[in-house]
Order: C-alpha cells, then sequence, then structure tokens
DNA sequence: ACCTGAACACCGTTCAAGT
DNA sequence: ACCTGAACACCGTTCAAGT
C-alpha cells in the first residue's frame, strides 16, 4: 500500500489467469511456440513455473486461452448495414489480418477445431447464412465448409510465418517453393509447374478472399 | 547366406529409410504421434537411436517422409472414364479416408501445407480444373480453394482422432461437444446452438463432399 | 560408410514444503 | 488459497568412438 510498486516488467500484484494469458501472448507473439515454456513463462512473471499450474490446467489449455483472447478482440463486434456476404468477408478478413500479427495463431485453430475460438468464428459465420437465403437444411454443411477453408487457409499461413520468424522473406520463402515447383518432373507435375510462376506474386488477401467468393457463390448456387 | 536370417520384429538387413519410415508408420498407427519417439523407433528397429540420423534428417523430416508415403498410396493413380467433377471428388475422398485409418495424417497435412503429399493432392485438384473449363487466371485460386477446403478438414478429423485414440467413441465424442454447445447462451451463439442438433447424426463423408460440391458449384458459375 | 549409445540441453508436470 | 522450486520422467539431437 505505501510505496509505489514499480513497475517494471516484474509482477506486483497477484498473479492471475490474465496475466499469464497476456504474457503468454507477447511470448508467443516475439517468440513463437518454441518460446513459450513454462520456464520462460515463469522467469517473465517472476514466480516459480508450477504456480502457472494454478491458474492453468496444461499447456493446451494456456495456447487455447491465448487463441481464444486473440480471436475475440479480433472478430468485429456487428457489422451495421453491410449485407451477410460482406459480413462473412469481414469476418473472414478479420481472422486472415489476425493471423499477420498473431502468426502462432493459425497452427493454433487449424490444429484443435473444437476449441472455443473455433467456435466464435462459426457463429459469426453461421448467422448470416440465414439472412443468406440458406436453408436450415443446408446451413450446417454451408456453415462447416466457410469454417474449414478458413481454418485450413489458417495452417498454410502458419508454416509460412514459422518460415518468416527463421528470418526469411515472404519473397524469399515464395520464390523458393516456386523454384522448387517449377523443377519438377513436367510430366507427372505439370499443374504446379504452370502454377509455380503465380505463387511468387500472388496476393494472399485476394486469393483468401477470392475461394471465400467461390464458396459463398457455391452456397448460393446450390440452394 | 548360410543361417534363415530370423524374421521376429528385429531387422536383420542394413537399415534403410524405406524400413524406417515403414517402422515410424506403424508406430503412428497404433501410438499416435507422441508414441514416435527415437528411442522407441530404434528399439523397434533394433539399433541406436544416433543410427536413424544418418538416414533421416530429424523428426520433421521423418513425419514428413510418412505421411508422404502414406498419401503417394492413398491417392488413385487415374480415373478413367470419368468426369472432372468425380475425379475432384474421388481424389478428396481417397484422402478422407486415409485420415480415418491413418489419422495422425490429418495434423500433418494441415500442420505443413508445403509438403511434397499436399503438392501431389494440388497437383491431382489443379489437373482437373483446365478439363472443368475453368480459365487460366481463375485456376491458381480455384485449386488452392479445393485443397485448403480439404486441409482445414483434414485437422478436424485430426483432433477427433486424437479423442478417439484417447479411448472415447465417435459418438461420446460428437455428443460431449453437443452438449456443451447447446448449453451456450442462446443470446450469443444463436446458430451454434441450432446446429448443435445436427451435429451428433451427421455423416462425414456426407458432409465433406458436400463442402467439396460447393466449392465446385462456385467454381462453375463464377468462371 | 554406417552404426552405437552415452551425454547434452532441454522439455511439461508434479509435489512436498512453505506463506 | 496460493506460491516456490527442486525433482521426475521424459524429449530431440549430437558426437566421439567403434566396425
Amino acid at each position: 500500500m505505501p510505496d509505489h510498486t514499480r513497475r517494471t516488467d516484474r509482477r506486483a500484484e497477484a498473479l492471475t489467469k490474465d496475466v499469464i494469458v497476456e504474457t503468454a501472448i507477447a511470448i508467443l507473439d516475439t517468440q513463437g511456440v518454441p518460446g513459450l515454456t513454462f520456464r520462460a513463462l515463469a522467469k517473465q512473471l517472476a514466480t516459480g513455473s508450477g504456480a502457472i499450474y494454478w491458474h492453468v490446467a496444461d499447456k493446451d489449455a494456456l495456447l487455447a486461452a491465448a487463441t481464444d483472447r486473440i480471436i475475440a478482440e479480433a472478430l468485429p463486434r456487428s457489422v451495421e448495414g453491410t449485407s451477410p456476404r460482406e459480413v462473412i468477408r469481414a469476418l473472414a478478413m478479420a481472422v486472415f489480418d489476425t493471423l499477420e500479427t498473431h502468426p502462432w495463431v493459425g497452427a493454433q485453430l487449424s490444429g484443435d477445431p473444437w476449441q472455443y475460438a473455433v467456435l466464435r468464428i462459426l457463429e459469426g459465420v453461421g448467422a448470416q447464412l440465414d439472412a443468406l437465403g440458406v436453408s436450415e437444411a443446408n446451413r450446417f454443411n454451408a456453415a462447416t465448409a466457410l469454417l474449414s477453408f478458413i481454418l485450413g487457409l489458417a495452417g498454410q499461413y502458419a508454416l509460412r510465418a514459422r518460415r518468416l520468424a527463421a528470418g526469411a522473406n515472404r519473397a524469399e520463402i515464395l520464390g523458393a517453393i516456386a523454384a522448387q515447383w517449377s523443377q519438377l518432373d513436367p510430366k507427372r507435375h505439370p499443374f504446379v509447374r504452370q502454377v509455380a510462376a503465380q505463387l511468387a506474386d500472388h496476393d494472399d488477401r485476394e486469393q483468401f478472399l477470392a475461394g471465400i467468393d467461390l464458396i459463398l457463390a457455391g452456397i448460393a448456387g446450390s440452394d
């Protein structure tokens, strides 16, 4: 009560799950998943590694909690005055942009699709389908198709993020993959070879939205 | 040459990458990813753990090699006399069915989307798009949309597989998730609550094919 | 060239002991 | 109730030493 608690990176108040998750996110953003160890986390929190287990069940729970906080903050609360299609696009783009800022989220989302963070996305997507005129019988398949696509892309960008963290830049990574692809046997891999050229200079957001639009077009067409 | 080498589960010939990968797959199928350690693998191969590193760079490379072998064997060589749409469906179902037999493949595919096994799938899908009449400009986006959907689903079934390995059965797992979903706040999660009922008794293959069809319909419609 | 297996540098998690 | 930190039971990977 008397002394002004020093606000360095150390902790003065009681340990809470919130502080733990917040600190974990900071480590994940800077060091990636391999950097998040209970020892590193405890050190940053100026506590013992065992103390964390009083607030969090285990490492999986910690990662899920961190992912959920990121996704909860990233999803647009409500998008007024726009079409259902626009809302779904905005939602998908919110997820996409989050993956750029917090690359580890991609692996976490695609690796544990029943976690609460994923359910938030499913809810956001599903809520629009009624307005889109999708029959109740088709809603389940339509929503999970959109969700699977989003999670699939999440996995893809997750790996690229891992390589980015390793020091390379986007052009180098895609250039290396494109070079590798274009050396493939043309007989066995004609398509991939042909597409290799587009890989290096395609726009990620555009590709992502194109996929969303394809599925939305399919939903509109088949109902 | 003289004595008939005893064919127990031990190895008599020289260690090769093929034997290593084969043994790794056997462990993965029975014990899952956590069961695959270099110590367990070495013991099964009746060799030292260091010996494996002479043939395989590291654990990631071993997992990628195992996944590639599974996918290479699973993909239909060529499907004669059927429409491009049927070929894509057959290809997707081949991947899907593989995930049931080798559950760990799902996590591996979605976790490392640039590995060779994924490229095989991309090639298989992409090769059909020309025949489907998709313009060259749209082929890249169409193929990656299908691929992302397949990989997204792969991740989803991967987790369920992990839970199945832990001893539960399909009905229990989905029942538990459905029960959890239906307890959600109806105000905040109306869609997920509504869909919870369909979760327990939906057909996975049907859901998967429905997703493929939605994307194919979108591809056909937007071109 | 290929294999051995001890050793290194880590992990997540537990738990008696403290406050 | 909450925290400490040593201890346990593992990992992947390396590497001198063997054949």
